[in-house]
DNA sequence: CTGAAAGCGCTTACAG
DNA sequence: CTGAAAGCGCTTACAG
């Protein structure tokens, strides 16, 4: 039998309420009584029920995570390391993380909130899908706990937000590109309206700038965030526009800029000089190993855990935008 | 202000009896009721409280998911697939998934059970630490609810379990080194006291068995999944056993194998044929294109739901035990 | 310094 | 066919 409050304060011989104040240590309680009480939780092998805990309280000690992965990406290791992150933490403060997954869906996405809305979440960290950055009204789906927005910043709500700071990650990129002499330097990505990858084409941009050569559009590549459009544009790019070099701003159309490369037999970084987005193993192991926009996931998780419990003690606080900085790592493949 | 069950009641004209009956169809309710009860709700914007429905119910419609990632691992998909394929049936039936990380630790693991117990969850999916395959003692540990274990089978446990074929997906592999006339065929892998590990060699030896070849322990090896780790192993089999395929079924520790492979010049597949585990996405685009044994992850993870949520049902069924297939992707790597 | 008791929002025997 | 009321296991004003 699992044993409740009432049991230990019987065997203790005090009240619920002494209990209950020794256990979240919520008014004096005497050294005498207290020792009473821990000694019957132990013999009762004791541990509070949190479902009733929460019903009282209004406080359930669990977060909400949704993140927009598509169908079956499993390339995708990105958020994998922010849920991972963020796990970290909240195990340390006695949270637990409910995991869920808009697929880069709005409709999905509302789903998911109203669900949570329901659940008595005490916080949600939200990397929205590419669409809902468009969406004013989502500010009033949001049920009465506080958000934190990772990843990408929805243009028309306020609130805490943890970011990367891409325009750094690219300008640097960029520039390094230009110190080897490239000019026609082409971008890809994914969609230019996400926040995320607008800052990496802005970064591209300034370093473009700054060595006096105007940005020319046609070298401006946006398409879906799958390894067949990276193939698509990285072919586009070579055939009509003359490049010398690449910067692909997206880990998984990456791979489609390697694999027409290979196909193509157009060496690197002779022929054609890369730089490419996300530090994952298998960027370092191929021939050449690539140089790379390092972004910091877990990192990114751990912070975005940090600022949410600290919005949950500290509603009224000044709402802030944290910047994490993207590093490039520097290989053979420019 | 957030309506409760007695608002709708009251409103409705009905006992609360009623409006949870209505909700949940549990017991007959006119349609003329019925009606009312349900204009009410819409009228009030009512969802009821599941954590108060979970206190009185006893069930929550949370399950737990305990997955073994080490550290900073962020090359390891699989068990981000496996949630999420869990995580979409799970919303089908309206659960929602809690996400959590043993970091590989056997401490770490028995730490998040004892979490869990106290949350009252309705169910647990486990992919146990390699450690705990070994602990009787772990049955104890569980509470009062159904584990579905998954990749890994505990030696000493029994309950259901999900698990992928690694002995055919091996020896479908092997079988094809073999028949381009490979017979000094090479194995590196992670611990093979791992369960799933264990299968994957039995398939490597029987498919040389049956080619009339007795498995040479020398060309056996087995190390910590990390890529400094099959890049060593790769070493030490290419320069001390003369081999002339490699079967690595560990997709980390392949990385370290092509990094040693790339450094070395051996051309693959004329020096070095090469069937690597798990077919990730930049296996296919680096050069020469991978041959690798496929696992479906989403789908282990979509079965291990689909079971425990069954036998949330119906607690006293037989406990099976179920295997997916591996498949193998012939690339240009043999 | 501690206790008796109300109440969080539901579900579910019990009664008619 | 439906309702009045107990109770899930806690927390927390209120009282002394």
């Amino acid at each position: 039998m699992i044993a409740r409050i009432k049991d230990v304060a019987q065997l203790a011989g005090v009240s619920t309420a002494t209990v209950s104040h020794v256990i979240n240590s919520t008014r004096y309680v005497s050294d005498e009584v207290k020792k009473k009480v821990y000694d019957a939780m132990k013999q009762l092998n004791y541990s509070p029920n949190p479902v009733a805990r929460s019903l009282r309280s209004r406080k359930s000690n669990i977060i909400g995570l949704i993140v927009p992965i598509k169908g079956n990406d499993n390339s995708n290791n990105f958020f994998m390391s922010v849920a991972n992150g963020i796990e970290s933490v909240l195990k340390k403060h006695h949270y637990h993380l409910i995991l869920s997954n808009s697929r880069e869906k709005y409709e999905e996405e509302l789903e998911r909130i109203q669900m949570f809305n329901n659940q008595w979440i005490d916080g949600l960290i939200l990397a929205p899908t590419t669409q809902s950055e468009e969406h004013k009204d989502m500010e009033r789906t949001f049920g009465d706990y506080p958000v934190v927005f990772i990843d990408r910043k929805p243009k028309h709500l306020q609130g805490d937000c943890v970011l990367i700071n891409g325009f750094d990650g690219s300008y640097q990129a960029v520039k390094a590109l230009l110190a080897k002499g490239h000019t026609r330097i082409g971008f890809i990505s994914g969609g230019l309206h996400v926040s995320s990858v607008e800052e990496r084409l802005m970064g591209y941009r300034k370093a473009l700038q700054e060595k006096g050569i105007e940005p020319d559009a046609s070298l401006i590549k946006s398409g879906e965030s799958l390894w067949t459009s990276g193939y698509d544009l990285t072919h586009e790019l070579i055939t009509n526009e003359n490049v010398t070099a690449l910067f692909v701003a997206n880990n998984v159309m990456c791979m489609g800029t390697m694999k027409y490369l290979r196909e193509k037999r157009i060496q690197i970084p002779d022929r054609m000089a890369l730089v490419c987005y996300d530090d994952y193993e298998w960027t370092g192991v191929i021939d050449p190993p690539l140089s790379v926009v390092r972004q910091p996931a877990y990192q990114l998780g751990e912070k975005a855990a940090e600022i949410l419990l600290h919005r949950i003690e500290n509603r009224n606080g000044k709402i802030k935008e944290y910047r994490l900085p993207a590093e490039l790592i520097v290989r053979d493949s420019y």
